[in-house]
RNA sequence: GUCCCCGUAGCUCAGCUGGAUAGAGCAUCGGAUUCCUAAUCCGAAGGUCACAGGUUCGAAUCCUGUCGGGGACGCCA
């Protein structure tokens, strides 16, 4: 639409006498089409000519406009009320999007900035939970997002493979042989080590509750970790080479893919540097004995180093995002964290700014709501302790699962393996889309049935629409039509189309720009309505073939604007199911 | 107690850089299939935009306060 409101608004500069660079200018649709098609409040011009949006808007639609794709311009009050000469106007729009090809929906606004998106980053030795779906998603649709707006991206896998913890796991694989001997069979070799890894370490935590010893015998084996001693080394990275293969499995279906893969286990030398600038600018205080620095009025200061001398995640936070702008220059820095863990970034970047680091106003918090469980009738906050997690991979496969069963019902004569695939893409694309239609900050509540949905506002209701568009295709394929320039293209519903087509670019800034996938999600729900509107009500091969070339063009804008965007979601367009 | 997020139809949510009569989906009721896939479409019903002030020509949108929900607040991540 911008290609249309700023011919607009050179003109406008022309007639009022104004500069016409900066002169931004919204179109938007009247709230009732018979007052036209486009529409544009004088508000901002009347402000900017201290005169009345009211005078404004009559003056203008007073002057000869004289675009060929203009045909009527109203004042109706402060605004004014345009109607397009809809051959040309449409003409002109499939003309734009032709000519874009596959950049169409990309945009520059990200040209020459670097990104970097830190998502997913889950603890290895566990599984993937079905929380973890909100961060891994939302990032890895941000990141497509900014590829699309022209940024360059780092996708980033900040893995949980340090602490504590990880001392309880080596002390059980020592001493609890006689339960499971981790090395026979191997860990490598073993069809679920990460359930082994588990059930090891849950009976090694309970133990430690009656015998604190154990929690003594856990930290000499983290020191040992830390120390580097070689078959403490050794174990940790079997435990986090089977934890990685099991998550790139979970990856791969989501779509999801990262370039960076660095666990906080690599921030280790990182960290004491940290420490030492902080001691030099005096910014370390002692207090209770720990060390803390102090960050701003209201909120509480950020705890640097343990009674003990130990670091904190907080510490390694910050030397990980030093060592990231010291390597990739970036010009945003997300972190698509849940929101619970708001004071801790807050801190982290108020710290790295006291150190100096003008970068730290780069740094963002990509907060979302937190993803609650059903227990006992109340949602509540899914917790990995206690027991009580989701598997991903669970919910995945109960979603292909009940997909299938879809498929199979509307579609009876299909073949196994067609039956397979189609079920995995649109199983896949009912959970994702659930996770990425509501903006990111509102909490959602697990609720299996609402996920798996498949009518009204979904997934597989995008990809329904993507199908008609492929079976409308493959029909004319049969018809030898060739494709029209758009000049055909003047029914009320077809203008609708072309105009929410012509707002795409403006969609994908408006993501980028917010860390908002939600917005990509709302924008092709909506052209999906408008083209199934359009469907039921006008058949695109009609009985006229120059008509139906008109009308073939438009579909393989829609085809191709909606096949893009859900590929920006991580959701596979289908041409069947 | 302090700080952060949220409050729009029965439910889930759009709309929030102020602008014309607040929109969808689900659920409910009624309708549409000789023709490009009915996982669709059309219609009905459903609203004190939590409440109260303020700013403004104009507030769901901005500011202040109140109430309600969620979360975070030193030795976990």
């Amino acid at each position: 639409m911008r290609h249309f409101s700023r011919q607009l608004a050179s003109k406008i500069a022309s007639f009022l006498d104004l500069d016409p660079e900066g002169l931004e200018l919204d179109l938007v649709d009247p709230p009732d089409a018979k007052l036209g098609d486009l529409a544009m409040g004088c508000f901002p011009l009347a402000k900017l000519l201290r005169s009345s949006p009211v005078k404004v808007s009559q003056d203008l639609a007073s002057r000869d406009w004289d675009i060929d794709w203009l045909e009527e311009v109203v004042a109706t009050g402060p605004y004014l009320n345009l109607k397009v000469n809809r051959e040309v106007f449409s003409q002109h729009a499939i003309g734009l999007i032709e000519s874009s090809g596959e950049s169409w929906g990309c945009t520059d606004s990200g040209n020459g900035k670097t990104v970097i998106v830190e998502y997913s980053s889950p603890n290895i030795a566990k599984h993937l939970a079905v929380h973890h779906l909100r961060s891994t998603m939302l990032g890895q649709a941000m990141a497509n997002i900014f590829r699309s707006a022209g940024y360059e991206v780092v996708s980033w896998n900040h893995l949980g493979d340090w602490g504590t913890g990880f001392g309880k796991l080596l002390a059980a694989w020592e001493s609890y042989k006689d339960f499971d001997d981790l090395d026979s069979p191997p860990l490598s070799e073993r069809e679920d080590a990460v359930t082994d890894l588990n059930a090891l370490y849950v009976r090694y935590s309970n133990d430690a509750k009656e015998n604190p010893e154990l929690e003594d015998l856990a930290r000499e084996w983290f020191k040992k970790l830390e120390n580097g001693d070689p078959l403490a080394r050794d174990r940790w990275t079997m435990i986090r080479d089977v934890s990685l293969q099991l998550f790139d499995k979970i990856y791969s279906r989501l779509g999801v893919h990262f370039d960076t893969v660095i666990g906080e286990s690599h921030y280790e030398e990182a960290m004491k540097g940290v420490i030492a600038k902080l001691s030099e600018l005096n910014l370390l205080e002692e207090s209770e004995g720990a060390e803390v620095v102090q960050v701003e009025e209201d909120i509480p200061p950020m705890l640097i180093r343990k009674k003990d001398g130990a670091t904190l995640y907080g510490t390694r936070d910050l030397a990980s995002a030093i060592t990231r702008y010291e390597n990739v220059k970036f010009d945003r820095c997300l972190y698509v964290v849940d929101a619970g863990q708001g004071l801790h970034f807050r801190q982290v970047f108020g710290v790295l700014k006291k150190m100096g680091y003008e970068w730290a106003d780069h740094l963002e918090h990509a907060e979302f709501g937190v993803m609650r469980l059903n227990v006992d009738g109340h949602w509540k906050k899914g917790k990995t302790r206690g027991g009580q997690v989701v598997l991903l991979q669970d919910v995945l496969d109960k979603a292909v699962e009940l997909a299938g069963a879809v498929v199979r019902k509307k579609n009876p004569d299909i073949s196994e393996s067609d039956l397979s695939e189609i079920a995995e893409a649109v199983g896949m694309g009912a959970v994702i889309f659930s996770d990425m239609k509501a903006s990111r900050r509102k909490d959602v509540n697990f609720d299996l049935d609402k996920m798996l949905a498949f009518d009204g506002e979904t997934g597989p209701y995008l990809q329904y629409t993507h199908v008609r568009f492929a079976s409308i295709l493959s029909k004319a394929a049969e018809s030898k039509l060739a494709r029209g320039d758009g000049s055909g293209l003047v029914e009320d519903e077809e203008l609708v189309l072309i105009k929410r087509l012509l707002r795409y670019p403006e969609v994908t800034d408006k993501a980028a720009k917010s860390a908002e996938p939600s917005q990509l999600s709302q924008y092709l729900l909506e052209l999906a309505s408008d083209f199934n509107t359009y469907y039921a009500k006008h058949r695109v091969m009609s009985d006229d073939p120059q008509l139906s070339e008109h009308r073939l063009t438009l579909i393989e804008s829609l085809k191709n604007t909606l096949a893009t965007g859900l590929k920006r979601l991580c959701i596979q367009p289908l041409t069947r199911m």
